[in-house]
RNA sequence: GGCGACGUGGCCAAGUGGUAAGGCAGAGGACUGCAAAUCCUUUACCCCCGGUUCGAAUCCGGGCGUCGCCUCCA
């Protein structure tokens, strides 16, 4: 396997440090909003990268914070008059819930902030003590400057960064570079007791901190968005290495922004999306597909279009998955057809296997999910094909099975399940088959089959007008009907 | 100004040395009572100019353009 590692700007053969296991952070939101859209991108890009490790065999222990004390949450407090607390905890139950409801795996650990402020003391004053630290009026701040290699993940010298002239001024830092590795609390603020009096940790420490908790150093893989590699991550890097004097992780790993009219979403520009309204119109499986469309690390133009693009895309997969279990149900093993132009069982059968080996040479390749998915939409066309003329032998029906299966396992791996069961039928069907057809049916099931059987009646006597009542009944209650050579399937529409 | 990334068909997007996956849209055809679904066929001067090479979308140099980071940010 290759991964693209940030640090070195290539990709690398991917080797963790302990075989057969992989230790991954990946930097949780700030609980001070419902996350958006962007923000579950990143979440979304390292849950299959989580998934296809995995699958591919390796004990992957994977851990992602929660930041529920910071700046951005306080001012939030303060502005709806409640405090910090509340809308820490507001939020973190949210996203939470946006999580699973986007089919995001639980992490091993997910370790909040405010539970770790003893070992976040503890590193701070080692600096101190290491002399890569100091503190100042109840602050402490970092010295950028006693740590030569700041910089090396984001590519910048120090000197760059000066001249920028962007970097805030404070009287009480001895270089305008150094960050916070405390703040002391003002009045109305969240504190916790310290050497240096009260107050809170900044947020880079923090996710220092309980990475090197959870996983030691030096671990696998960190990832997070590109927006985090300054300053964010390269704080990381300094308090960690400064402090424990060896590597902090071993491959950097950043997805891509996501943008929304080729803009980055911000709140001046007020074209934030948040996730929860998103899942309210669009299944989390077609926002999955949109996503992985692209390469994590690149950027994604989110629109609308590309919405519509996705959820057509993704019912071409859904299709073919229910067309071909439709056809192993429906099996005609005495017709004698002649299947010689199509694809046959065989050529369905390494057809799956050709789109398996593509899938795995594709996420082997930095997580390639955009060619992964060609490897899918390959084996769709294949299957279509096959479709055509039906399953007519135990071959057929195997290698129909097959597909099904290796469809089913590698979208699992995406993260996207098109496992999901029957929905029960609606009880109007009993009416509707007694209203047309005057037939009494026990269950929504029977039903069916009349309504079926009596459409079938019909246009096997050239009686439109009886065939499209029918169809029209069942298009009312939510269902589509399709005639194929093998007889009439039926499928609830999706929503 | 500094750092970095990107520029592939109408739109989106893989592909990083051997003449271009896939999705969406379009056109033509097949099938069909109609519809739906599906199948078949079809659409690429790989931003421009130089260079390296037997051979480049792919490597190197220059240009143009887009975007991100440099301040909180997934």
């Amino acid at each position: 396997m290759r991964v693209f590692n940030s640090m070195t700007r290539q990709k690398e053969e991917f080797i963790p440090l302990k075989k057969g296991e992989v230790s991954i952070y990946v930097c949780g939101p700030t609980v001070y909003n419902h996350i958006h859209i962007g923000n579950a991108r990143t979440f979304i890009s390292f849950d299959v990268i989580r998934r296809y490790l995995i699958w591919r065999g390796y004990d992957v222990r994977y851990i992602s914070n929660i930041t529920d004390v910071d700046d951005k949450i306080i001012n939030r407090a303060h502005e709806e008059g409640r405090s910090a607390e509340e809308v820490a905890s507001e939020y973190t139950a949210a996203f939470e819930k946006a999580m699973l409801a986007l089919g995001v795996l639980e992490p091993t650990i997910r370790p909040r902030a405010t539970d770790e402020i003893d070992e976040m003391i503890a590193v701070i004053d080692r600096l101190i003590t290491m002399d890569h630290a100091y503190a100042v009026d109840g602050d402490v701040y970092f010295k950028v400057r006693s740590f030569p290699s700041y910089g090396s993940l984001s590519g910048r010298q120090l000197d760059d960064m000066l001249s920028g002239a962007r970097v805030e001024i404070d009287e009480r830092k001895n270089d305008p570079l150094d960050f916070a590795l405390w703040k002391a609390a003002k009045e109305g603020e969240p504190f916790w007791d310290s050497p240096w009096g009260p107050g809170r940790p900044g947020w880079h420490i923090e996710c220092s901190c309980m990475s090197k908790k959870y996983l030691g150093m030096p671990f696998d893989i960190h990832g997070g968005g590109a927006d985090l590699i300054f300053p964010h991550h390269e704080n990381e890097i300094a308090q960690a290495e400064a402090c424990f004097e060896t590597v902090f992780a071993r491959y950097w790993m950043h997805g891509g922004m996501l943008l929304i009219d080729k803009e980055k979403m911000s709140k001046s520009l007020d074209n934030f999306l948040l996730i929860k309204d998103v899942l309210e119109q669009i299944d989390y499986r077609v926002i999955r597909l949109l996503m992985l469309q692209t390469h994590y690390r690149s950027p994604l133009d989110y629109s609308r279009e590309r919405v519509d693009e996705a959820v057509v895309a993704y019912d071409r997969i859904k299709s073919t998955l229910r067309n071909t279990q439709w056809a192993i149900e429906n099996a005609d093993i005495s017709c004698e057809c002649d299947a010689d132009e199509f694809v046959s069982a065989d050529m369905l059968r390494s057809c799956a296997e050709e789109a398996r080996a593509q899938f795995v040479e594709s996420m082997d390749d930095d997580f390639n999910t955009a060619g992964a998915l060609g490897a899918i939409f390959t084996l769709i066309g294949c299957t279509n094909t096959f479709l055509v003329h039906g399953i007519q032998s135990d071959e057929d029906t195997e290698s129909a099975r097959m597909v099904v299966e290796t469809l089913v396992e590698l979208m699992g791996i995406l993260g996207i399940d098109m496992s999901d069961g029957d929905q029960p039928l609606p009880q109007e069907l009993i009416a509707l088959a007694s209203e047309l057809l005057g037939v009494g049916a026990k269950t929504p099931e029977a039903a069916v089959d009349i309504l079926l059987e009596g459409r079938r009646a019909a246009r096997a006597s050239r009686n439109w007008g009886m065939a499209d009542a029918i169809r029209d009944g069942l298009t009312n209650l939510g269902f589509i009907v399709e005639d194929t050579a093998q007889g009439a399937r039926i499928h609830l529409e999706r929503r």
